[in-house]
DNA sequence: TACCGTACAGAACAGCGTTCGATAAACGAA
DNA sequence: TTCGTTTATCGAACGCTGTTCTGTACGGTA
């Protein structure tokens, strides 16, 4: 119920924690106690993420990889939530710097592609970004980055601006879901390497085989393709037909659907 | 790491929990004891869900709307993720009943987009579906139920089986992801009614237009957009692109880029 | 009656996010 | 140097969570 009465620690100083720290001055001469940092916070929180999903990263946890106690996470984020936006949010920073020289060639959808490709390649392993993703402008600037790095690429096409701002929400979303879907499928023990992969993959299959066929004609019909399809591949292909379908609309400029465009 | 010693009191009659229970019989006569049914433990967690979201929902909060104990409900389901995977695809049975009628028309597309819409207008209000769609395919028979029922439609169309499976994968991939995109815009105080949403979104605008024009000459472009979009009409613009580009390549039926398709 | 499988109940446990007061170090002012 | 204040760290403690375990009531069968 208490929205912010500004009291706790990490509103105290809620500019001065941002890039502050001495992180890594750890076994300097006699020093008792732990030195952090908001980098390393989050850093450290992303590798507990990626090492054992979500259910891993606690706040217990986080502190005995810091070396420090539970407290001290406090200083710098002030709830969980908060260290998973700014998780998530810290992977796309990877994802702008893979980004950095696109904007120059000639076809803007073709530099959008593999904006949402490098979005998709941070998101494939990390089950646990799907639902942190833009979330709070203010922390995560990173997302509202590539949001507006895809956007000024989709500005160069000629488009309504309501049909802009649909493209880029539209591509943004497709990345997001196909990590959402993808991140479940592998139960528990797949991710971390005890079960095979194709193991895994061949007893879902043949769970499909003992479905009733004219119950699920469409999932006898591609079956073997399951077996047999690529994640990315895959999610290229959609990708693809995303893509056309704004080629498309892009293409026919019929000045009537269209308002003032500038 | 005890995978399945088949002790577990839910796994001790794994097939006699469907559809068992005289769920109803609450009052009658001298009972002393709750009478529960898988179908009223699932109905009340997803009202528990939908009234305080998914932190709302707890063990002990659904115990109580049922009148009951906490263990109970483990007679029913072994574990709070096997409850939200119910809760998730008992909502798409409402998603079948209104794509019951469907399947008959001249253009498959069309049925398709449909069949999307229904599963979007679902996931509406409720942000905790998007992480639990499609996880188990054995407890989760209506997800299924619904990707093949998309599939049928797409086997109509004279595309590559590849081309069928990716199809499907896609348009059920962009419908999570912009459940899961919009469920969380909201921070927390908005989806109860107590901030009215005008002011919500008015806030956020003024909060994109604080933003620097030269690093985020986008979002300043199409700001009076998002202040004036419509979440269902934007879902719309994105599922017509992809559909597009389906048409466009079932269209363009060049037999060189397709396998045997039968 | 005795019995047995089904179903419900609630105390108990370990672990979680979070709060809080104590406290150590850093730093400018006196 | 000494002091006082700010910055940062620490870990015990609290309330709540999912889950387990033990006990017990019910309905049917013999």
């Amino acid at each position: 119920m208490t929205t912010d009465d500004g009291m706790s620690p990490a509103s105290q100083t809620p500019a001065s924690r941002a890039g502050r720290g001495r992180g890594g001055g750890r076994g300097a001469a006699g020093r008792q106690r732990a030195s952090h940092s908001l980098e390393a916070v989050v850093a450290e929180a992303v590798a507990l993420l990626d090492e054992s999903g979500e259910p891993g990263l606690t706040f217990r946890a986080l502190a005995a990889r810091l070396g420090g106690g539970v407290g001290s996470i406090y200083w710098y984020v002030s709830s969980k939530d908060e260290l998973l936006e700014r998780a998530a949010d810290s992977v796309l920073a990877d994802v702008l710097a893979k980004t950095d020289h696109l904007g120059a060639g000639d076809d803007p959808i073709a530099e959008i592609r593999e904006m949402a490709i490098a979005f998709y390649e941070a998101t494939v392993g990390r089950p646990w970004l799907g639902a942190y993703f833009l979330q709070d402008t203010g922390t995560q600037t990173n997302g509202l980055m590539l949001y507006d790095r895809m956007g000024r690429e989709v500005m160069r096409l000629d488009l309504t601006r309501r049909q802009q701002f649909d493209a880029v929400s539209a591509v943004m979303a497709y990345v997001v879901g196909v990590a959402a879907d993808r991140g479940q499928d592998p139960p528990q023990e797949v991710r971390d390497g005890i079960v095979d992969r194709g193991a895994f993959v061949a007893s879902f299959r043949d769970e499909l085989r003992a479905l009733d066929v004219d119950d699920f004609p469409f999932l006898h019909h591609i079956v073997d393709e399951f077996a047999a399809h690529d994640d990315a591949e895959q999610f290229r292909a959609g990708l693809d037909l995303m893509l056309a379908g704004l080629r498309l609309q892009a293409g026919s400029s019929s000045a009537d659907t269209r308002a003032a465009s500038d």
